[in-house]
DNA sequence: ATGTCTCGACGTTCGAGA
């Protein structure tokens, strides 16, 4: 039996249920992890998620910002929320499956800091916190580094590789792509052993992008992307995920979320 | 590339965050 697993940013779970729905409908991910769900505990749709077939549920939100989610049809017993980079702002869920396919792995999903504008973190607070994120999850890495059964999900708002952007040069100052955040990144991958599945099914130096500004007139014209939503894994489970998806056309949804799902198949 | 979304609030428009 095979598990799709997918993530996405949705930028509002509450206006945009409609379109969780129609990716459900499409796709039918056995778990899907939410990020930017933007709506305290309380005004989630629960309803609505369980109507779409997920009667395992976990979220982690607050009024107005940030906010992540966690919907599975296997079973998970144990529920995470962790505190990060000093603050209480609903950015992490860790669960773990208790029966089926993946019993026994943990699933993180993250929603990490987008870090403001200006990329120096001495006149940017956004950026140093984002920075400081960064290096917690490099910390956290290193410590279960050596354990198997691992998935690490989410809006990273991070893009690591000169092919996961439309223009390398120009985006070399530009927040998520500057090197002391792709090296930042690159060296919490290797601290925590991650594999990037994504790039395993779909290599460099093929472009590959999961996010296009609302800013743009027209965002399939100039087709400026960046690959900011991830998917990583320990080898082991690394080593069971047949495919992925990055699904392109949700862009072009009726009042589309600014990211796109991010989907992966593990045997 | 200073453009477009979403949210909450002493709201019918604005500032903040992305």
């Amino acid at each position: 039996m095979s598990i799709r697993l997918a993530t996405w940013n949705i930028n509002s779970v509450r206006l945009r249920i409609g379109l969780v729905a129609k990716l459900v409908e499409e796709h039918s991910p056995d778990v899907l992890c939410l990020q930017e769900t933007k709506c305290a505990d309380d005004s989630f749709p629960m309803g609505d998620v369980r109507k779409l077939g997920y009667s395992h549920v976990a979220i982690h939100g607050q009024k107005g910002y940030h906010g992540v989610a966690t919907f599975s049809r296997l079973p998970f017993v144990t529920t995470a929320r962790e505190r990060w980079a000093d603050k209480d702002d609903a950015r992490h869920l860790a669960t773990t499956f208790a029966a089926g396919p993946l019993e026994g792995v943990t699933l993180h999903n993250f929603y990490v800091p987008a870090g403001g504008d200006e990329p120096d973190p001495a006149i940017n607070p956004k950026f140093a916190h984002k920075l400081q994120f960064l290096d917690e999850l490099t910390s956290w890495s290193t410590r279960i580094a050596d354990t198997g059964g691992r998935i690490m999900v989410g809006d990273l708002n991070i893009a690591p590789h000169p092919d996961d952007v439309w223009s390398h040069k120009q985006l070399l100052k530009v927040v998520s792509h500057t090197p002391v955040e792709t090296e930042g990144m690159e060296a919490m991958r290797q601290a925590g052993r991650w594999v990037d599945a994504v790039r395993a099914h779909v290599p460099y130096p093929e472009k590959l992008y999961s996010w296009w500004s609302y800013r743009a007139a027209d965002w399939t014209l100039a087709d400026r992307g960046r690959r900011l939503d991830h998917i990583w894994a320990s080898a082991d489970v690394a080593a069971r995920t047949t495919g992925v998806a990055v699904l392109r056309e949700a862009r072009g949804w009726q009042r589309p979320s600014d990211h796109v799902p991010v989907i992966v198949t593990i045997d």
